[in-house]
DNA sequence: CGCGGTCAGTTTGTATACATTCAGATGGAT
DNA sequence: ATCCATCTGAATGTATACAAACTGACCGCG
């Protein structure tokens, strides 16, 4: 019953999104379940009125399903569904990237990438990474893809991206903590890094075709970390949005 | 003042989404301009809860855009975003069609895709092309489409395709009615037609590759049939939410 | 004993009243 | 004359009251 005074600043309605949307990754509201509004406007604080609008945002941003009959539903995801959402996001960055090589981009436009690049070569630099340069990772690494898909100027192909990346667990750094347990980590980590700079080689040198197969190969090796991710279960807490992973041991 | 009995059984929140969604593509609402729900709610004949549901809900739809202050305003496209939306659906519908071949698709499953493909053929068999034969296309082109879709099997992937497709003129037969008036259309749908065939081909064969390659050039050929009628001002009238499309003349 | 229908409770969907913020205009001061 | 501040009207955002629909259970019937 404590902090009800939240921001006045900002509505009650992304409060209300805001909220819900950590309930439900944090599997207090469980897949499959109905989300009672009214339990709803109990711990967000919120109205009905902006709680049901957050309702309608999270469900267009994949989290919720809509019942047949009336109300929503938290939705549950397979490993495939996983996967596959990466390999999607993976898909569109691979046409920003050619966009971007193939439409031509200043060397101006180029000079974030390349700071994003450096500072991240520097994270790389120590051995063995420590769980602080992880989390500097997750945040560079995530810089690097916002400023790589602006580099299409394209707004309806940002739009599409940033969707597709809505989803905590496509997102572009998803799985980057949840691999920091693994021993293979730092090899992913290298790996990941060069293909961000084969990326800016293949835009910088107007090559369409080798910037977006590149992204491409960059998003299954996020599909590999899922993988390891999930089979090794001692850091199995890491993984963002467990709760919404079906599992064959559920 | 006429049939304000609109059909009980559809939500007043739908049948906002509706209204407002014809009067946005038929020019009615104006791009740049907010949209005032008072008006909405004139017209629509729904109160303003639901209206402002179905403005949210058009909002993720891609036809409005969120103003800062508070409200929406219908959203202007230029040509190169309608391009880049077709060859965003293009790219998308070669990953379905990649991962349909890659996965294996059983022979029952593609029967309803080979029966599309025969009533096509059927209908191009006619020289020239009757105005309801276009029309019949573009019923049976976008039931291809959607099957192609579904062949993929993947949930996050659908609903992608989906919400890629629901601008009018990033819609698989989005200009198909626009370019009946065009002395090419007859080669135009011949051709799209080879494309089909040979996707389906592909899939049969387990091909990845060629299927996602095809799909992919299928796109450019919907951005060459835009390209055409915006050029040929003869009918433009047939094309697709022409209000929204910002051009020089304006 | 199982199945179907009806009824009550609860939940969602809608309408409207209220509060708050924004836009535009008007007037005053520099 | 221009710029800034204040004020007023209107629009959006929020809360709540009402209506309709659904869920689940209980009872009766086959």
């Amino acid at each position: 019953m404590a902090e009800r005074e939240v921001d006045r600043s900002v509505s009650q309605t992304v409060k209300a999104q805001l909220a819900l949307r950590d309930q439900i990754l944090d599997g207090s509201l469980r897949p499959g379940e109905r989300i009672s509004e009214l339990q709803a406007v109990e711990t967000t604080g919120a109205s009905r009125t902006p709680v049901r609008m957050a309702l309608v945002r999270l469900e267009e941003e994949g989290l919720l399903e809509a019942i047949p009959s009336g109300g929503f539903m938290v939705k549950a995801f397979s490993e495939r569904d996983i996967s596959d959402s990466i390999e999607l996001r993976g898909t569109l960055e691979g046409l920003a990237a050619r966009f971007a090589a193939e439409r031509g981009v200043s060397a101006r436009e180029l000079e974030p990438l390349k700071e994003c690049l450096a500072a991240i070569d520097e994270l790389l630099r120590q051995v063995p990474i420590s769980i602080e340069a992880f989390s500097s990772y997750v945040t560079l690494n995530a810089r690097f893809h916002a400023q790589l898909t602006e580099l299409s100027r394209s707004p309806p192909l940002i739009r599409q991206i940033d969707r597709a990346s809505a989803l905590p667990f496509a997102s572009p750094s998803g799985f980057v903590m949840a691999q920091s347990a693994l021993p293979e980590a730092q090899q992913i980590l290298i790996i990941g890094q060069e293909h961000h700079r084969v990326v800016i080689d293949a835009i910088e040198n107007r090559e369409g075709a080798r910037a977006e197969a590149v992204m491409r190969e960059h998003a299954r090796l996020a599909v590999r970390n899922l993988r390891l991710a999930l089979r090794n279960r001692t850091h199995l807490d890491l993984l963002p949005a467990l709760a919404l992973i079906k599992t064959a041991t559920d």
